[in-house]
DNA sequence: CGGGATCCGTTCCGATACTG
DNA sequence: CAGTATCGGAACGGATCCCG
């Protein structure tokens, strides 16, 4: 068995320094997985991006764009019209993850009855 | 443009109803892909688990187990020895996922210093 | 050894109001 | 349109004590 997440030489198993762990860290919360599978549809404007991933609010979409963009995973684009528009995108290195992120998306799609079914079969046990 | 996330018809994209959503909200939390990914390499007994995964303390690991116990992605097994032996496994489902953890922790492996220059730079524009 | 129960600080997050 | 600022409640998470 190989170990994936870290196998550097200089950092210890799933080590806190471990530099994976810090990428992990980021994109291992609500909304960030969901923000780059959107966008890799292609660009998206701000209120559209609020509109599309239902549930975020205002201020935490600006703040997980603001950090996607400071990752260096998404682009964000002004253009100078009256009122203006913003527009996101993926950067070249979110492209190369918006792969794998699809493939975690189509895993639950394909096991979500199977994840469902279990969490029945768990609750029923512990009445 | 496929959408990954939700093609269901009967569900919108993004919409907080679609199940694929479901799974992929339990999944993105600090802890559950690091265990995961873990628990790929073999059994694992909870007190050691805890101390492979750096920082994680032990209420969290234990509501984390519970929680993927209930997803039926990992097995939970007693055995009657004196101490206690707990020991945790992936389950078949849960091992069909390990490849796509996998393949994220991966990612952040070889993407790691673009990301850390990216951050850098993001910094020092907006000093 | 493998947890559960409790207390408590911190952080998160939604709602609201305001701005260029 | 695309945000920022502020406030208050809720949820998270660590530390500690306890038990079979």
């Amino acid at each position: 068995m190989t170990d994936f997440l870290c196998d550097l030489a200089s950092y210890n198993v799933y080590s806190q320094a471990c530099p994976a762990r810090l990428v992990l860290d980021r994109l291992a919360d609500k909304w960030s997985l969901l923000l780059m599978d959107r966008l890799s549809q292609g660009p998206v404007r701000f209120n559209q991006l609020r509109r599309d991933v239902e549930g975020i609010s205002q201020k935490v979409l600006s703040q997980s764009l603001k950090k996607l963009e400071r990752d260096g995973l998404i682009a964000r684009r002004v253009f100078a019209t009256v009122p203006v528009t913003v527009e996101y995108t993926l950067t070249e290195l979110g492209a190369t993850l918006s792969d794998t992120v699809a493939s975690l998306a189509h895993w639950a799609e394909r096991n979500i009855d199977a994840v469902l079914a279990s969490q029945r079969q768990y609750d029923a046990h512990n009445a």
